[in-house]
DNA sequence: CGCATTGGTTCAATCGATTGAACTGTGTAA
DNA sequence: TTACACAGTTCAATCGATTGAACCAATGCG
């Protein structure tokens, strides 16, 4: 800030008057030919740096949108945050970032301070527990009729446009592909946060079992964090089971590394001696231990819709709240395949 | 924006002038604690959110810090990414967030954009190929006393803090580890990009060869983007040589993953039957198949060093510029060990 | 009683940019 | 010659908040 020039230092340069640098710099043609390229030069020769907050205040928007990301060491959350990043500028924003590392009490204050910058809109992975309160209550009365969109989790109720995706859709892909290879003793390892992707996701696959006649027994699901630390250790519970499970379900790639990490370790070969699945399809899926089946999410599409849905609710659109969903797709990779012979169960 | 209610709305409703309110509501005891009390109490009725921009038109600071990574869907930057974060938080800034994609442009667009926006300091990962020109040349004269903290990567003579990597440590704890088990053949998959880390890691590795006696001959050296696909390509190369390297050297983790990937589709056993090294340590490096031997970059020390550095700046330090160079750990994991017997050579 | 003090509040200028209205001077038409 | 249009520029209010100075009333002191 150390007293950078001004429109007022440009003008007492030129010799004419702030309104007539103003109208200069914008191109407005108004001012003469001649004065603007003077005015121009002046400005370009002192380093003159426009004043983007001074202009909105006057304007009344910043040109900033925020971003509030749950979990930063999941690339899978960081492919959405390059994908609106590209969104925003193209569209000239800038993005005012937040981490808020699955804590609902950061990302209240972020949705507090992300406001008093005078950010026009808001995109949102909300928290796990992230409740109706939380985006609708008293203590956030300024966010009625904001621009803001969630995206990825879902929280109901709230009013706001919502760009998820189809996790209904993805397990039911996900098992069935495992279900016809010929797999019936499956294990699931959940999201254990309070989020819409983590109950979905589960009950999904819940239903699935139960379709498949297949009982869910307390061996079948187990929680924890979305780390790899979590699958790590599962995989080592799972094989001292009496009868381990043939496939892996779990919640997120991430989840699966840990358990290809571990089938390392064992000399187990994931996709031959038993199968792991993950769920999002980020980037290093493709290039695991085996390469890991799992569903893509469109974090592009999604990212791209939710960009543009903030835009044009920040443009004045006052359509009723939408709630997008997007279809994922099956990526079969070597982490799956049929249960190893001896253990099909042989009819009769 | 929508007309949000502002100090002039509270004072008209509360009965008082605007500076009354202004008073009250940063707690100024000139103003009588019944009056106070009622302005807040008529603030928080009335879902009244501070405009920090107005404020910091005439305070001088927006309260707001830029930064700027050069690439996203590497999580080593965003490990960096979630450590400033933290830090920056704590010192009630928000974070102006820019993803440049190793595009030179962007990144000059952004550096011109976040002054516009206000921000009272920038860190920065230079984009490849960032000269001393686009920091300190005509077309950023704002730059010139600006709080400026280069990360991770260096470039040179420019007068701005920097904290960065000791590549040349990091590369040498490897090489000794892999040369004192007893390799001789190694191959380097090096970045191909233009930064100060691609030159000094190389650089290094290049040296120990020499120290060693060992030749450094066309198919020892390969470069490529930092990414799985090259490490994956890669180790496909280099297994068609008529003597293929028994230690392979990676620039960074990422590539390493994905020679790991290629070994585990050839069946090679990483550790076992030939080596491969890593650079950064990136969390998931303890989770690979196998795990791998890296170099652990502190991210959280550089983190906060540099945020530590650009808020003194900021506060109005002055000291001429400092480069920091912290150092790496050398971490050993599953993915190295001695070369294969048959391939030890015995001496004379 | 008169004057100074103090507590509580308002006044008015300010930060940097924007913009509708007003002004100035030139050229053209009546 | 007067009136009028018009191009080019300036005036002045405005956005929302801050702050040193001014103001006013009630109290304290001599």
């Amino acid at each position: 800030m150390a007293n950078r020039p001004t429109l007022k230092t440009i003008a007492d340069r030129v010799g004419v008057t702030v309104s007539a640098v103003s109208l200069a710099l914008r191109d407005d043609p108004r001012i003469s030919r001649a004065t603007r390229e003077r005015i121009q030069q002046a400005a370009e020769a002192l380093g003159y740096v426009y004043n983007r907050h001074a202009a909105g205040l006057r304007r009344g928007d910043s040109g900033t949108v925020a971003v509030c990301l749950n979990d930063l060491s999941n690339p899978f959350f960081t492919e959405f945050l390059g994908h609106m990043e590209a969104r925003f500028r193209e569209a000239d924003r800038m993005m005012l970032f937040c981490h808020a590392h699955e804590t609902p009490s950061i990302q209240a204050r972020f949705i507090r301070q992300m406001a008093e910058h005078g950010a026009a809109g808001l995109i949102l992975v909300p928290v796990a527990g992230t409740t109706r309160e939380d985006l609708d209550g008293p203590q956030v009365r300024h966010l009625r009729d904001f621009p803001l969109v969630l995206i990825s989790r879902d929280v109901a109720d709230t009013g706001f446009d919502r760009v998820i995706n189809d996790d209904e859709l993805g397990i039911r892909l996900l098992f069935d592909h495992l279900h016809d290879a010929g797999h019936r003793r499956f294990a699931w390892l959940g999201g254990g946060g309070d989020t819409s992707t983590a109950r979905d996701r589960e009950r999904s696959f819940r239903q699935r079992m139960e379709a498949a006649g297949l009982p869910v027994a307390a061996e079948t699901i187990h929680h924890g964090p979305t780390s790899l630390a979590f699958g790590d250790a599962m995989l080592e519970r799972l094989l001292a089971l009496p009868t381990p499970p043939t496939a892996i379900v779990c919640f997120s790639d991430i989840i699966a590394f840990g358990v290809l990490a571990a089938c390392y370790r064992h000399g187990l070969r994931p996709g031959v001696d038993l199968s792991v699945t993950g769920f999002d399809d980020m980037g290093a899926a493709a290039y695991s231990a085996p390469a890991l089946t799992s569903v893509r999410v469109r974090t592009d599409v999604i990212g791209q819709r939710a960009s543009e849905l903030l835009l044009a609710r920040m443009a004045g659109d006052r359509h009723p709240p939408v709630r997008e969903v997007v279809p994922p797709e099956l990526v079969v990779r070597a982490s799956s395949g049929p249960p190893p012979a001896s253990l099909v169960e042989t009819p009769g």
